[in-house]
RNA sequence: GGGCGAGUGGCGGAACGGCAGACGCUACGGACUUAAAAUCCGUUGGGGGUUGAACCCCCGUACGGGUUCGAUUCCCGUCUCGCCCA
């Protein structure tokens, strides 16, 4: 192969080692002294990889291309480009590796990080390398580290909306004298914040997991028994943005898809807060005096005999429904639940604790579990109409969500009603449906009928829709809507109540029980309470350790390194421990779009007026799993770097896009359906496969990619056999880009085949030297290839802007082929505008053929071809007559032939079908068609 | 269970109110070649008619309805698959 044609394994990294010696791809900064004001800017960004062990996958190239090509395509177009590419590396891998062979982090962190690297620059894509960042990096989570300081110094101000300086927090009376009372206060208000959270802890292995590492309540790894057991832990409290989180994802130009999984995740609901009163147990007053704290109990404003002394507060978003409370279920965790539980119901109590703390959230909420819950022996006052009603425990209530305690309806509400169906509690109907609801099981279900049975001849039905309010004295007859709001402001006047908006979201546990991640910039002070590490003794260095096997303890691996830890406090020079936690995988992501912006800069993040110029993100393409948490996370840092004036814009992305997922053929047995890992399945005639030992039929089915199924595409295997050109071009070419397609090995040879017919295009079939009509003085081209090219440019420039790939591509194919037909005919200039055309999608050979078309220069920077639309213009076209909307006949007119004309020439090409019959209406779409409807 | 999306030839896909199947793959036939590779040309949704061909007719975009002069495209229902959440 190598001396004639194409040959992709010398062409290839000839143009890659050009582009990175020459920094071909460097974007200018406003300070530079090349910068070229007069271009508009395009930040155009992939979610950066985690450099995992096994390398490369093929789904990687896939948003990888298509960003290349648009940066590309936009530097042609002449804007200044930003595209940067860096390193997710922090995480749990390289962790567990360092658990099993000693290796450490940092280690397995550098050599995966040099595979991708090689692997990404193989391809040929135009980042700018000079911008490259690990989060691992001490110059970089130094940064990560100064802004969670800066989260921890901001307290949110609810009256203006907005993040501020905690200098700035007004101190309550009470609190400014005593210093004690006023750190606990400011501490309290502060976004990052100390809070005790369980944590699975594996007795068996010494060690603390993530939750994904537990599954059903044991271990991943060895499927040890694991516990809930709380934790002190950062949290972030991402919950006061949460009507900003929601309310800004108007302004973005983002998947609906993924702004409706985001406005899920929140989960804003309206409703009611109500407390509800307890009758004290026999010598519980003084345990209720110490939990009443105003927020789940407090003491009651007015008591009396009749009245208790205590009540406790619940959230529902149905208040409208509440004369149908038939009893109270408070989540196993309620601190009240061990106050109010009576001696005879003690030990159930306990026992069904004590199952609940081994269960996770998902476990204990999930509408398929079965319900299940213990009697406090414990009564609740309802506060409405006075009725006496029975406490629960139920593992479906979680302290988390609300205020940990809800009034059940089980007449309106399905969990509810099922519950009360199992332990035999009353269920009372307070609203009725408008008018009868009637129809099949699922009609009704749909109506908000959700059950109907019967019990001892009774009729019993759980009904969750809007209707009018019955058996509810206050609002008997009102429609839901209002008799939600007329009863909330009677709950207010007597106060007991009030009108509340609840999210689903939740603050956000920062801090892991890992080593491979980033230091808080944190100090427990001896004595008590916290400071931040100051800014100059930034960063804070992950300490060495000895080994990273667990400690046995329930404690970081962190806290092993016990030198580290016990430090003083630079401020006040008084004794200090460390933090051990270190931050989550996100924390790293969360802003390294703003590090690629000035990635250098040691005096601070980035440099304001830089941001300023290429902040927002022009367009994120990156998977959908990262839909919620990723880019929530990073939007909530954004929205407090921007509330303290760091960052100029309220959101940081503004343009997503989510690329497919590439899938790959996967085989099963044709009778059990069984997975057959793809080594051992041949082909034995086309279309039909059989197991290799067995000679079992087997079945070509499409399925993910996996180790086990064997069915993994290497990339690098890819570019050895058909180059990096073939590769990109084919992933482009699979389909849309963000639908999810099968990897198919022979349609690459088509991409390939394409590529070499370009190549013979302008150095024909030897290869080896311009074809004759490309050189000086050659005779001109037919006219009909100049339009054929100006089709393709157009097509090609709308399909770019529109991001259909594949399209643009078979644009470029149908001109291919054109021009291949009289390849002696093409010109130079057009073999000149084709090779632009190809370059963003095809670099390496655009850039070889364009030097052999006789140019010393990249074509990086080359303008961008241009069309003519007088050129696309047909003289005369082909229309398709239509008779009563079925094709009877064709014809040829000029272009811009008038509807008489058209209508003239239409009758004439389907008399035969008229002959008979009345014209009745002639439709003319110009230039599309003519249908006549005749009878 | 809920949400979102998708069902088009042997395969990936195109068209997204106006000639269904662009482009590519596969397969078959042919040219070139001692031969092969590469390349080039032709055929390739199903059925039927005329076969000197050029052509012509019917059916066809998961299924059943609807709107429209006209539906792969819009609306309603059913089925199947995929993804996300639970």
């Amino acid at each position: 192969m190598a001396g004639r044609g194409y040959d992709a394994s010398t062409l290839e990294p000839k143009w890659q080692k050009y582009w990175i010696e020459r920094r071909t791809f460097r974007a200018p900064d406003p300070c530079d002294a090349d910068f070229d004001p007069a271009r508009p800017k395009y930040y155009i960004l992939d979610m950066f990889p985690y450099p995992s062990g096994e390398g490369l996958h093929v789904g990687h190239p896939e948003g990888y291309t298509a960003t290349d090509i648009l940066a590309r395509y936009k530097r042609m177009r002449g804007y200044n480009v930003l595209h940067p590419m860096g390193w997710d590396a922090f995480g749990l891998p390289a962790e567990q590796y360092a658990i099993q062979t000693g290796t450490h982090p940092a280690q397995t962190t550098r050599r995966n990080i040099q595979t991708f690297r090689r692997q990404i620059q193989s391809l040929g894509f135009s980042y700018d390398w000079d911008r490259e960042v690990s989060t691992t990096d001490p110059e970089y989570y130094r940064w990560t580290q100064w802004i969670f300081r800066l989260i921890h110094d901001t307290w949110y101000d609810e009256a203006s909306g907005l993040g501020r300086p905690i200098s700035d927090l007004p101190i309550p009376p009470g609190a400014a004298a005593d210093p004690v009372r006023r750190r606990l206060y400011v501490d309290s208000k502060r976004l990052a914040y100390l809070d005790e959270v369980p944590v699975w802890w594996c007795p068996a292995l010494g060690t603390v997991l993530a939750n994904e590492e537990v599954i059903d309540g044991l271990s991943e790894r060895g499927q040890h028994p694991c516990t809930r057991l709380p934790l002190k832990q950062w949290m972030l409290r991402i919950t006061v943005y949460a009507e900003r989180l929601l309310r800004e994802l108007e302004g973005v130009d983002w998947p609906e898809e993924t702004k409706k999984q985001q406005r899920e995740w929140i989960g804003r609901s309206e409703g009611a807060e109500v407390w509800f009163g307890l009758e004290t147990p026999a010598g519980g007053t003084e345990a209720l005096a110490r939990l009443a704290d105003g927020r789940l109990v407090r003491r009651a404003a007015r008591s009396s005999l009749a009245t208790p002394s205590f009540e406790f507060r619940i959230f529902t978003t149905r208040p409208d429904t509440l004369f149908g409370a038939t009893y109270m279920v408070l989540a196993p965790e309620h601190p009240l639940v061990a106050v109010l539980t009576t001696p005879e119901q003690h030990d159930a109590v306990e026992a069904y604790r004590l199952r609940a703390a081994q269960k996770s959230d998902l476990d204990r909420t999930g509408l398929a579990q079965d319900k299940s819950g213990v009697f406090t022996g414990a009564r609740a006052v309802n506060p409405v109409n006075g009725s006496r009603i029975p406490i629960w425990i139920a593992d479906y209530v979680l302290l988390t969500y609300g205020t940990g305690a809800i009034m059940a309806v089980p007449a309106h509400d399905e969990r509810d009603f099922d519950f009360a169906l199992q332990y035999g509690l009353p269920i009372v109907e307070v609203v009725r449906p408008v008018q009868p609801i009637t129809g099949s099981v699922e009609e009704k279900a749909k109506a908000g009928l959700l059950r109907e049975t019967s019990l001892d001849g009774k009729p019993l039905s759980c009904y969750v829709g809007d209707g009018t309010a019955v058996h509810s004295p206050w609002i008997d007859g009102l429609p839901t809507p209002e008799a939600k709001t007329r009863i909330t402001r009677k709950l207010e006047e007597r106060g007991v109540g009030e009108h509340r908006v609840q999210y689903r979201l939740r603050d956000w546990i920062f801090s892991r029980q890992r080593y491979w991640g980033e230091p808080f910039p944190m100090l427990h002070l001896e004595g008590g309470g916290t400071a931040s590490v100051p800014e100059s003794a930034l960063p804070v260095l992950l300490p060495e350790l000895e080994d990273f096997k667990p400690s046995g303890r329930a404690e970081p691996p962190l806290a092993k390194a016990s030198a580290w830890v016990k430090t003083l406090d630079p401020t006040t020079g008084r004794p200090a421990r460390r933090e051990t936690n270190t931050m989550p995988n996100w924390a790293g992501s969360c802003w390294y779009y703003l590090r690629f912006i000035d990635p250098k800069n040691n005096q601070v993040g980035w440099d304001p007026a830089k941001e300023r110029y290429w902040m927002p993100v022009d367009l994120y393409v990156g998977g959908r799993e990262h839909a919620v948490l990723h880019l929530l996370y990073a939007r909530f840092w954004h929205k407090v770097l921007y509330d303290r004036g760091i960052v100029s814009t309220p959101e940081p992305f503004q343009r997503l896009f989510h690329q497919g997922l590439i899938l790959a053929f996967a085989y099963e047995d044709a009778a059990t359906s069984a997975l057959v890992p793809t080594d051992q399945v041949e082909e034995r005639a086309p279309g039909e496969f059989a197991r290799k030992d067995t000679g079992k039929p087997v079945r070509q089915i499409v399925a993910k990619m996996s180790k086990s199924l064997k069915n993994v595409i290497n990339p690098d295997e890819v570019i050895r056999e058909h180059g990096a050109d073939t590769l990109r071009l084919y992933e482009m070419f699979m389909g849309p880009l963000e639908v999810s397609k099968p990897w198919n090995p022979r349609d690459v040879e088509g991409i390939s085949r394409f590529l070499h017919k370009c190549h013979r295009l302008v150095l024909g079939d030897a290869g080896e030297s311009l074809r004759p009509n490309l050189r000086p003085g050659a005779a001109e081209a037919p006219p009909e290839l100049e339009r054929a090219l100006h089709r393709c440019i157009k097509k090609v420039t709308d399909d770019l802007e529109a991001m259909a790939f594949n399209t643009a591509i078979s644009a470029m194919m149908i001109f291919a082929n054109e021009a291949a037909a009289r390849a002696d005919a093409l010109e130079k200039s057009q073999a000149e505008r084709f090779v632009l055309l190809l370059s963003p999608f095809a670099p390496h050979l655009a850039e070889e053929l364009w030097e052999a078309l006789g140019h010393d220069h990249t074509l990086a920077y080359e303008p961008w071809p241009r069309y003519d639309p007088a050129l696309l213009v047909e003289s005369t076209l082909e229309i398709p007559v239509q008779v009563n909307g079925k094709v009877r006949g064709r014809i040829r007119v000029a272009s811009d032939a008038g509807e008489e004309a058209l209508k003239q020439a239409a009758q004439e090409s389907v008399s035969s079908y008229l002959a008979g019959k009345t014209v009745r209406k002639v439709i003319i779409v110009p230039k599309r068609l003519v249908n006549l409807v005749v009878s």
